[in-house]
DNA sequence: TAAAATTTTAACTGATTGATTAAATATCAA
DNA sequence: TTGATATTTAATCAATCAGTTAAAATTTTA
């Protein structure tokens, strides 16, 4: 079998379980019976434990960002954007499983991975946080919106779609919500936050 | 010394270990070190790693969650009540220093703890939430705010208000901000936050 | 004051664990 | 076809770690 495959059947595995318990947590041994290999393979190709965290959320984390970033509307309107933005935002999410779990190790870690890839994640020659930035500045200067602090708005825009789904178990219990990744939970609540948003930023 | 004081001291130094490592990074050695006393004796009071795990994570959330509800505000008008409640809501987040920590290990046990603590914690009969989304019922029957989703405006709330201190190396990093526990900022966020919320929601 | 109970300690135990190793097997290159 | 290289394996190692223990010290009780 091609080294490559071995490779990847080893991050396949170090990921279910890494996302499950964290570096601490996880088992060098539970990770290799995963992956149905003698463990001494997983230092054969990673050498330790922590380069194989290090290179299973650097994989994870960028194939989330490559795919949210791509599918960033490029509509100039800006409450179809906003729309949009949410939407494929949340959509993204949710058909990434167990990211919010790797969101989670990522912050304990400092989150230096996810600031290096959000850095280097480029649209049309910016950052995408820049990018986003820029379009919420040009909306305020063509009228769209009232003048609101952009930084600030965009906080509030990734807090709002992405939190949710991280405390997922408190708000499933708390609010008796049956499941948070339903498609029509989803919908109403891509609905609720974009009437919310535009409301509170449209220019009257 | 008195037992009483044995306890509290080694529940304080077990916070501070368990807040930064986890369950399972923190060394029960490095607990008592910390603590300043024999690691048997963790054992004598404890009995386990995870009972010592339970009773320090018990103890973090109750004073956090009791703290927030005292000072949930009594007002009657709903905009005034939406402010004040930004404010001590992010007002305590950041006076329990490391509380965001805690919430990550707690989201990753499935934050059974948390669930626990809020369905308990009371206001006026109702669970807190509860009397929130009582609140939130009301301003629309009263024309105050149009015809929202109560629930999905909380889910929006606690999360606008509480995520960015979660995530706060990344949005320091990527927005350049300095320090986003610094009273200027956070008092400017509030505002902005409570203008934005308030805007999408009240009845024109 | 002495016995009982509780607390504390240093030393220790057994299990676990990431990493290593020697050897076997498979693949590749000349 | 043979030697070199890469891959794989079972066994092993040394360090770590939560938890235990016997004994000493301290506190409490009668």
């Amino acid at each position: 079998m091609a080294k490559k495959n071995i490779e990847e059947q080893i991050i396949k595995a170090a990921a279910t379980i890494f996302v499950k318990k964290g570096m601490d947590g996880a088992r060098m041994q539970e990770i290799a019976a995963e992956a149905g290999i003698n463990q001494a393979l997983l230092h054969y190709y990673f050498r330790s434990k922590e380069k194989l965290f290090d290179a299973v959320f650097s994989e994870i984390i960028n194939n989330f960002l490559k795919s949210v970033f791509s599918s960033i509307s490029e509509k100039d309107n800006f409450k179809e954007f906003l729309y949009d933005f949410i939407v494929s935002y949340s959509q993204n999410i949710t058909e990434h499983a167990e990211l919010t779990k790797f969101i989670l190790w990522e912050f304990q870690r400092g989150g230096k991975l996810m600031i290096k890839s959000l850095r280097e994640a480029q649209l049309n020659g910016d950052s995408a946080p820049d990018f986003i930035i820029r379009k919420i500045e040009q909306a305020k200067k063509e009228g769209v919106i009232r003048p609101i602090d952009a930084q600030n708005f965009l906080l509030t825009l990734l807090s709002t779609v992405l939190y949710p789904f991280i405390a997922r178990p408190i708000f499933e219990n708390i609010f008796q919500i049956p499941d948070m990744t339903d498609a029509a939970f989803i919908d109403k609540r891509n609905q609720e936050v974009f009437d919310l948003l535009w409301s509170g930023i449209k220019q009257n």
